[in-house]
DNA sequence: ACCAAAAGTGCCACTCAGTGGCATAAGCCT
DNA sequence: AGGCTTATGCCACTGAGTGGCACTTTTGGT
């Protein structure tokens, strides 16, 4: 008798299960890190309060920088997914790009995604190592759109070269919208974030023409 | 009855050896990195090497990423003091950073600068949390550098955008260059490098416009 | 239903990066 | 010279991350 609680029943239990205990990591792990911070937090602690060895931990994740930023990371998962489908025709790179991403924010769940998100980012702004791992994990993704995006379209070498950078201001731009997403007054929900991203996309033009007036 | 050996006389006795002491670490780091790789190698063998105790170590580097970081991160202090000093008058900003960026590759020590830098790289390349460290002293740089330029500057807040990200594209530009300058045939001199960098901003304005065309 | 292969977990001992605290030594100033 | 400041060394300690192996759970075939 598969009640509606059970909404995925089609996966085995053992796959179940590993979700289940990584989705528990992570969940405790903000909190944690939420409440006590993220240097005085130890993996020891952690594990106690999950009931997991510090040995499975990392089996699920490579650090623990890498905990705190599965939710930031759940976005280009989905983002790469999204540029495997999406349909490029008729389109410059960067609006295909921009396409792909808000489709890939669209597949969050609008309940507790933003504020997940919100969080992780609060704690990698205060621990360095944290905005580390985050900013190498964005420098892997594009690399990996990179090359898939080389399997999908005709690109030039001279192309390569554009696209990489169009990669490069994505991200940039991102990073700039979640900035003014978090520092907005009222309470930051999905769609807040979609304007804050169109907003500076529109900007980007702008930013090579900029002329610089020396203060008086 | 000074030699012409010992050129920077003006100093006291004590910052030279502090100088001397870091460039010794720098030295033998990137040394022993290159010959046993960055995990094969402990600081502990370093501090042994360098007769240094590792006590010592951390008053110099904030960690084992940060000694063999060191050489890229001269370039962006450089660039950051050519940034307070050159006169902003009649360009766009992104020129201003190109030129500041360039002005500061020339103070550079055109012998062993671009050995040492490239060794930097391919160290970060092949050390995910060398990568990550290189990522956010640049991402360090960028806000340091957004600070200068609002002192210095009469800026808007909508101007402030546009900087930020055109500061976003001068990094992600330079890096490209970057790789580019190291996978070159021929070997890499500072001059080469300078070429590449102008060859990437060529390819800015393109990349806002690059169309997406689908493999058949 | 049973059993063997496979996959996941726990435990233990270990390495090594990084820190705090205090005693010692080296450069500095008059 | 002699006190003052600053840099270094030493030691003990925490905590992240790993290797290895024994143990349990799931799975798939019969």
């Amino acid at each position: 008798m598969p009640t509606a609680a059970s909404s995925q029943t089609a996966l085995p239990l053992r796959e179940r299960k590993k979700r289940r205990t990584r989705e528990d990591l992570i969940e405790t792990a903000l909190r944690l890190f939420d409440e006590n911070g993220f240097a005085a937090t130890t993996l020891d602690e952690l594990c106690d309060a999950v009931g997991v060895s510090k040995r499975t931990f990392f089996r699920y994740f490579t650090s623990k920088e890498d905990v705190a930023a599965a939710p930031s990371q759940d976005l280009w998962t989905t983002f790469l997914d999204q540029l495997r489908t999406t349909d490029p025709t008729d389109r410059t790179v960067i609006a295909l790009l921009h396409e792909a991403l808000l489709a890939a924010l669209a597949e969050m769940p609008a309940a507790n995604w933003p504020t997940r998100v919100l969080l992780t980012r609060r704690l990698a702004s205060e621990t360095p190592s944290m905005k580390a791992h985050d900013l190498y994990f964005c420098h892997r993704t594009t690399k990996t759109a990179l090359n898939l995006l080389h399997t999908r379209l005709v690109l030039t070498p001279q192309d390569d070269l554009r696209v990489h950078l169009a990669l490069d201001l994505l991200l940039s731009a991102f990073h700039l919208a979640q900035e003014a997403w978090a520092a907005q007054p009222t309470t930051p929900t999905k769609n807040d974030l979609i304007t804050h991203i169109a907003t500076v996309f529109e900007a980007v033009p702008q930013s090579l023409t900029v002329k610089a007036i020396a203060r008086p």
